[in-house]
DNA sequence: GATAAATACGATAAAATTTATCGTATTTAT
DNA sequence: ATAAATACGATAAATTTTATCGTATTTATC
């Protein structure tokens, strides 16, 4: 319950890593899956979504790799974690579909705990975390 | 990600259910199951566990069933939480074990992060959610 | 131009977790 | 005795998360 997942775990690992080195520099994949000992096909797809939302930016090619691109301190932790997982719900009631249980009892005060959540991770931003 | 079980919401479900009846009278979980259409075994685990916490109180034999015992506006959402789903982490690194990525860089900030929802958790009170 | 090393990404497999069911024991009013 | 309720361990089914596979594309270097 609440668990943030790996794919998540892995984009923070990888942003921390980079804001340690020198700005130009561009770390690859295989840099940190090797110094983390992490699967480097799991974290690849962490950075390439972080990547598609201009969180980082790719280089393509035999040199290439990848480097912090936003200012951290421009997204709030809400935003990161739904840049990679989609709309950010306790139950899926809300963004997927309708109630599974028929006449739910408890809809509005779980939205309001959701509400509460987001509310918290707003207040946090990247940078914060990676610093 | 951050979801809500079915465990939790199954025990709102009836917490709310129950707080709608006069306080002398008798809940059983197959009335609960039958109103919410909901796996009344499944519901009765989250009842019992409300029960061995102190939370509804039960009474057994052929005319028995649940009622709210404790007073909902002590008992705070995380403790709530806690009592179904044990300890809340939002990674498991805490409770459990160690963590498993050598030399995870990002330990302290998802700590941060669990601060601050347990935080947050901590100023609702259960009455406030089935109120 | 061939090669090597990197990103990109869809498809699938494996593992873990959540959800549900089964079977049986116990309690108690009638 | 019986029926209707709670109690609870064991297991099965379903879903989600995690990891791997295979292939395509890009680009610096020789
Ligand atoms: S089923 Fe949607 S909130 Fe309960
Ligand atoms: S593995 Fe424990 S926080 Fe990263």
């Amino acid at each position: 319950m609440l668990k943030i997942t790996r794919k998540v775990e892995y984009a923070l690992i990888a942003l921390k890593h980079m804001q340690t080195k020198e700005d130009e520099s561009l770390t690859t994949a295989k840099e940190i899956a090797y110094q983390y000992n992490v699967p480097q096909q799991l974290l690849a797809k962490s950075l390439q979504q972080m990547s598609k939302n201009h969180i980082i930016e790719a280089t393509k090619g035999i040199n290439g790799g990848y480097r912090i691109k936003a200012n951290l301190n421009g997204i709030s932790l809400k935003d990161f974690f739904e840049k990679l997982e989609g709309p950010l719900g306790v139950m899926d009631c809300y963004f997927d579909s309708e109630c599974q249980i028929s006449g739910c009892n408890v809809k509005a005060p779980i939205e309001r705990i959701n509400d509460n959540i987001r509310k918290m991770l707003s207040t946090m931003t990247l940078e914060e975390v990676t610093q």
